[in-house]
DNA sequence: TACTCAAATGAATGATCATTCATTCATTAT
DNA sequence: ATAATGAATGAATGATCATTCATTTGAGTA
């Protein structure tokens, strides 16, 4: 099936040869890595789940956002589908990266990596509202995916877990406590997100750190000044 | 509105006589009150967003949950988008009633109420997987759909406001402190309710009132024993 | 300069799905 | 009984959208 006249072809490349750089409005480099490639599709897509939600997100609007053709994901991801897989997963490991950063920095004491812990779960890279809006988006839709599922559990169990530890090295007697409140700090940090994310106008990020120093100096009193 | 084309009619009677093997596999009753076919078919959506996602969620899918055939989504609701806002507000006053429900009763101390909130909010009715789907399924599109948001905010809100004011009849110096916690309640409950939502295996509705327990008793230990 | 080949394009295709409306039929009114 | 009513049906329609692939582009190479 022939997809385009002579004529056509032939008309555009006269164009480009007589006024050198005219019309082609966005001059397009061809030789971006794979990586930065698919970077880029991730970055397109969590702008677009964040302004139009992960049903009303379209492969044109993706596309479009990145400033590349239809066809170009095909060619990087497949499916759209694996293309929002990938943008979780990208989402869900910086989340982890920067956690495990202050988890495993030997020159912090407990207190200070929870304090440390607390400051970047509400900082401006983590909490923006771009990225809440892609966890709540798939959190929404995880109970029929498993996929997604998986990688949101993934992050937030070890994230649990680690915070348990660090709960029984400020002092919880048992076990168990430590995973009460261990437990509840991860739940809580959630729903912080989403008032962040739901309404703006009534909670900032200060105010959600603030609550969690609250909650972890009502356990740890002398470990925490609110 | 023109009843019937004299012509056509006739024909298809005569279809009609000719093969009289007609399926009439159920027999339909035709009767039901608008209120209850309107009830009927929210209650298919909100089994439907639970196993399928919202995305997922087809009008064939929510009419066959209902036993019902594919029109009558128009006739009750115009369109599918009325039909998941007025599923959502279902959802969202059936919180809100049975929250107003505590709070106004004249037999129960501010202690009490609270004791009796952390319970329903953890009780099998409200916390029922298929309803905390249908939550977590608008808020993941709330970002982009102003009147989900609404909808959802207002229950929150109210419930938040709530519970500033019980946390002062606890005895809470100042309202500020008073906001802090109650919100800081409103979150955490959110959150429990996602790990109920995502990780079942790993929470549990006692296990999440225990939380909810131990987060009060740590600000008003006066009031409440874990 | 000419050639090669992978990257990129985007019009066409086909699948899915919400919506419509001519028709059917249970119920109520006469 | 019979007619009138309007709830309910579901095949057909048309819109939206992911995916495909023939063709184009341009960076690297000889």
């Amino acid at each position: 099936m022939p997809r385009k006249s002579a004529v056509k072809s032939r008309a555009k490349s006269e164009a480009g040869a007589t006024a050198t750089v005219s019309p082609p409005a966005t001059r397009k480099r061809r030789s971006a890595s794979k990586e930065q490639r698919r970077a880029q599709l991730i970055k397109a897509t969590i702008r677009c789940i964040a302004r139009k939600g992960l049903s009303g997100t379209t492969m044109a609007d993706v596309t479009r956002s990145a400033g590349l053709s239809m066809g170009i994901v095909n060619l990087h991801f497949q499916t759209k589908e694996k293309l929002l897989i990938e943008t979780l997963r990208f989402v869900a490991e910086e989340y982890k990266n920067s956690w495990d950063g202050i988890a495993s920095d030997p020159d912090l004491s407990p207190a200070e990596k929870v304090q440390a812990i607390i400051e970047q779960d509400f900082s401006p890279g983590i909490s923006q509202p771009d990225k809440l809006a892609v966890w709540f988006a798939f959190w929404g839709e995880s109970r029929s995916r498993p996929t997604y599922r998986n990688i949101c559990n993934e992050a937030d169990l070890q994230t649990s877990a680690s915070m348990q530890t660090l709960c029984r090295q400020l002092g919880c007697k048992s076990r168990q406590r430590a995973e009460l409140i261990a437990t509840g700090y991860t739940a809580l940090a959630d729903g912080l997100w989403l008032d962040l994310l739901v309404t703006p106008d009534d909670m900032d990020r200060a105010m959600a750190a603030r609550i969690c120093r609250n909650y972890m100096a009502s356990f740890f009193p002398e470990h925490f000044k609110v």
